[in-house]
DNA sequence: AAAATAGGGTCAGAAAATCTGAGCCTAATA
DNA sequence: TATTAGGCTCAGATTTTCTGACCCTATTTT
């Protein structure tokens, strides 16, 4: 028996967020993505944590790390703690701005599709307020103070539109494209996450043909659209995404081929709506315009 | 409806910490010292958070504090959430380290009653470590990460030593101490937060007679024994807290009368003993020494 | 009525925490 | 043999948090 230093400090409830994200992703990277930090923030909140407790939590292979037995017998709990304290948040921040929806989405479907049609929301729903993020990839439903995910593909939701791709690019440009096969003498816009789409396509368009889009590829879709309208190449359209564009006639589809991708544009919301507060009727004016 | 600036962040986890603990405790001070720093901290991280919020938590009288209806509503949820956090934690604490039992007890109580037997737990024990904190006031029991609380009075726990308490001083003192009397002609040593001994003491042994006690203040007990020990005063001694001293004759109690006060020393655990666990085995030990 | 007390607010400066970014390491894969 | 994925470390920068001193207001006490 000894005496150890006196004063044990209660744990950082940072380093126990960071550990709870590396140990419920199974790693520190995509913790360090969850919680919009790098991973050496993790991996130091851990580290922290690990000389507190005098414990490992972690064993470290060069692969990546895998939950000690101690990390494996506390994970539950603790995720079941910040889950609650998720909630509670959400709800306080409800509570504090009920009129406040907040949103999140791809940057592309909230440039192109969203931030569109807003205008007509705020006629529809003065009182309203909207929030909208963009983010690449779905947070976690459970933590991020979001009331309505707008993404695409992914089990939960509901559709709210459908996800059908064809080229597009400025009429000045359609008038060199009489066939599929001519594309592979033009630039190809393409957007680095759906890059697949150009495959898909003209797999159905030209199935006999191996293809490989030769262009500029951009990070942000809305950048690629911009470029097809400036005529600088043929864009894979996203119905939903170049609507607009479409009916301006600005961008014009130069064949008659369309792909339905499997992955539609869904619609969830982690909470309950009830009826007629202010997420369920921005849910209801989606479902509509979609 | 408007579009609100993007990126909801998470609200900051000490902040709602700060906020849970000046809404569970009344005021903003209670908090402070709960969480160990400063009122100015407490109402920052409110603040941070109504910021945040966009709403208050809090209405401000000059005498306090008073949770908004916001407050209040989601008080209950975030306390939950704490609660379970903390409860997580010990459990991590725990796991990690099962031979080190965290002991918080009174100052006097670690130095004068504790710290002296546990040589004998070293040795009945060896392979149990003890961490011993000193606080004023027993922490929050669902929070803090202690397994072992031993403080005077509280309705919980049950009890290890009795609180008699009766003058004590350096023999060469006793000398000159007849009768109870005899005490308003010479230095009363008191400690700050047992200020009362020396009433409730006096109006045993002499009813009849009001009695200030002059001489120095102690904010540490321990301070005041060893100044009686110096021969500078006589004290209101602790029986648990002297004996040492009595038996090696160094202090000696030069009346008769013994005040038994209500509030015993207590003991008492916030999680269940499992048997043979080093906690259980540290309790009995303390229960057997009382 | 005046003084003392209790509880907060605010501010500047100080201290601590946290984060990044670059480079290194290892094992698995191509 | 490269390359890749995943982590580690470290120094330096940044941000958060804390303190301590001061002010303010309403009670309570004198």
């Amino acid at each position: 028996m000894s005496v150890a230093p006196p004063r044990p400090k209660l744990l950082p409830l940072n380093a126990l967020r960071a550990f709870e994200a590396a140990a419920r992703l199974g790693g520190f990277s995509s913790a360090a993505i969850e919680l919009g930090v790098s991973a050496g923030a993790i991996s130091a909140h851990v580290k922290a944590l690990e000389e507190d407790l005098g414990a490992p939590l972690f064993d470290r292979n060069a692969r990546g790390v895998a939950l000690t037995a101690l990390g494996q017998k506390v994970l539950p709990d603790l995720t079941s703690a910040f889950d609650m304290m998720g909630q509670a948040t959400q709800t306080l921040r409800t509570e504090a701005r009920p009129q406040v929806v907040h949103i999140v989405t791809l940057p592309s479907i909230a440039q192109l599709w969203l931030s569109p049609r807003l205008p007509e929301l705020r006629l529809a729903e003065p009182e309203i307020e909207v929030s909208l993020t963009a983010e690449e990839a779905p947070p976690n439903l459970k933590r991020a103070p979001y009331d309505i995910y707008l993404f695409f593909g992914g089990d939960l939701g509901e559709t709210v539109s459908d996800n059908v791709i064809f080229p597009v690019c400025a009429p000045t440009l359609a008038k060199r494209l009489k066939t599929p096969e001519d594309l592979s003498s033009v630039t190809c816009l393409s957007d680095s996450t759906w890059f697949n789409d150009w495959q898909q396509w003209t797999y159905a368009a030209m199935p006999e043909q191996g293809f490989a889009p030769k262009g500029p590829v951009f990070s942000l879709y809305a950048l690629a659209v911009e470029e097809a309208l400036n005529g600088a190449g043929v864009l894979m359209g996203h119905s939903a995404l170049v609507e607009p564009h479409l009916k301006s006639g600005r961008l014009v589809a130069p064949f008659e081929t369309k792909v339905t991708l499997p992955d539609t544009l869904n619609l969830w919301c982690p909470r309950p709506l009830h009826p007629r507060s202010p997420v369920e009727r921005v849910v209801r004016w989606l479902k509509g315009i979609g």
